[in-house]
DNA sequence: CATGAATGAGTTTTCATTCAT
DNA sequence: CATGAATGAAAACTCATTCAT
């Protein structure tokens, strides 16, 4: 008796399908949004018949979660293969190292960065609720990696209020800078607005976050 | 004798049916945003017929943009009543008043505040330029209030770097207590949240925003 | 027993407000015919208020029937005291003459001109039935003024055949002209497309479609 | 093997049922004009969902557009298969053979008949941009092989002014007609009323309205 | 298993008409 | 008599979801 029965009817198809079709979802969701999204517009992109995708996936809803849970693997991989900032023992430094791989990460893959943003925007729906099962882990084991080796001997804040700071960091960042940013934007734009509010971020938590030097 | 005449039609309205009409579009577009708030279920809500509704607002966008207006009115109505926060000379301490103030207007206003977070967040829709016409005088106005008095002389910031971190603050809370609080919130919930971010915040801010004591 | 009470409410109105009214009502159905026309407008536009309108006129229906009616007094009145045309002989100069005295009367009124134009399109509606009643008499009349004194012995035509030709060109001429100008025209417009029809009917009225045999 | 795939999703369903939705949306075009059919109704009497119709025509407008193109489909396949007028050299005689053959045609599809002539009147709208693309070259082949072999040696009108003036009669007569029967007619009705008025047009067409000089 | 035609409740908006004041 | 706020049925059109083939 193989366990794989409780499995998703979708993992079960090539690789290569599954791709195609999480491909076009993403562009989908990407491009309108969860509720403007059109299951028939990504059925047709990704060349299945509609009945099919609501076969792999019980309902538009369940379909947004696994997307996002897509691209999160996604994500959470590529910033696990990149670990030479575990060599800089700066907290801050650190930071600004994994900051940049984020960057070059989603400059080739702007639909996941849109896709990602939208999440935040929409939070209402218990999407939200289902995701959290599944992201926390993942984002739990990402931070255990990144403050391996830190030294927080010279740091005002535990790890977990570093954390609670990074998170609002990057919930400030991104919604406002997606406020600021009419809908169609570039990379390039993106990473502008980004760096316009990071030094700010930076000095100010340079000159807070560490102990007072004595003297 | 006012010149009444040119007014809205809705503004002629009782008192009475003003509230109400306004706290079902209120509940309405807190619920779902702009985009899926239902202007059929805030007639039938607001016991009014459909025809009325378009009455009263010419669109749903008109609506919209009325019901903000309506909330930041009274928001800045009512923070502007409470100045005592001037007698506060230093600016981290005046934020904090400001801060409380602000939670005791929307503890028993939760639907404005959530429709208030969205606003910020559905940033595309041209609403946002009618939005803005309105919208920043009053908020440039009370800015000028804010900052009346302070001395920014042991500063490491400007008055415009300060307000860009205060709205990154803003930014920042709004959308993590949005995501983290679903949909159905209470505003102990939402002070709760708040209270537990903004401890973090001031801390860093105050290591960080003033000049390092020579010596 | 005065016997006005049978009467139109709204005949009983002073002169001046009747023709502002007429007024209102006939520039709104010749900008969007009858289906189109706002009679919220109408009132707007007469000073009125809606209750009114429909007190003097029980429906949309019986308005627009009173509309066209009002018309064609004044256009039977018109012609009627422009009877210089009785003067010429030949029945097609004499028709010329009667045309020229419609564009003359209709140039300074190109609102009455559509709203008639625009009831033959809308036959259908049973709104026709109730104005024939009215027009015929009128229509009648006028045909008798115009043949007076017409010599019929060199014609092939009764003057009934005659009367029947005549109706078909009205209509032939007003409906293609219609079709061909779009919606917006000017009086010039329409007298161009007019003259382009009118010099070809007229020959072949003269002599038919065949050569004269000569000798 | 035709390359049907890339058909309107409308060609692939049954005969029958196209033929009932044809019918249904026929009916309701005839009765109401353009404007004022409901699509509702249409789907409703058709027996299918307002969905289903719209994803058959994608707009009013294309459904009208496609109604029309059909009825002239129809209508011009039946005039090019009776083509024993051709025998005839006289033009005007010619001219009574392709009527009588458009009554026989239309006699039992008075709606047919009601919806071209309000397409005629319904000059407005662009609709008639897209359809004059489909039925101008229609129009174009029959006028061709209605003139061929006809001598205009003995005609004292050329072959453009001969169509000038047939389309004024076929105005003339369409609308006449429209606004004597109302809404409800039979074709036997609508042949009476062709009768009563051709006759005498083409007397007039063959010499005029003045008698014959003696010689 | 895959398909895609069919569905129908839902959307925003309009406007002739009524009726309480 | 005059008013004009209120009504609600109707419009064209969309789209996630189902189910017979």
């Amino acid at each position: 008796m193989p366990k794989t029965q409780e499995k998703h009817l979708f993992n079960r198809l090539s690789a290569e399908k599954q791709e195609r079709i999480m491909h076009a979802c993403i562009e989908e969701f990407a491009r309108a949004g969860y509720i403007n999204a059109s299951t028939n517009k990504m059925a047709k992109a990704a060349g299945i018949s509609k009945g099919s995708l609501f076969k792999y996936f019980s309902s538009k809803k369940e379909l947004y979660v696994e997307v996002i849970d897509h691209i999160l693997e996604d994500f959470f991989g590529y910033v696990q293969s990149k670990d030479h900032y575990l060599e800089e023992k700066d907290i801050l430094e650190r930071l600004k190292l994994v900051t940049k791989e984020t960057y070059s990460f989603f400059r080739k893959k702007t639909s996941l960065f849109k896709v990602l943003m939208r999440v935040k925007t929409e939070g209402k729906m218990n999407v939200m609720e289902q995701l959290k099962e599944r992201w926390e882990p993942k984002v739990a084991f990402f931070y255990g990696r990144f403050f391996s080796g830190v030294d927080f001997s010279n740091l005002a804040l535990t790890q977990e209020e570093f954390i609670k700071l990074w998170n609002l960091i990057d919930y400030a960042i991104d919604s406002e800078v997606l406020s600021e940013l009419n809908g169609e934007f570039s990379m390039d734009d993106l990473e502008a607005a980004y760096e316009n509010r990071l030094g700010l971020i930076h000095r100010v938590l340079k000159n807070g976050i560490y102990k007072k030097e004595k003297k």
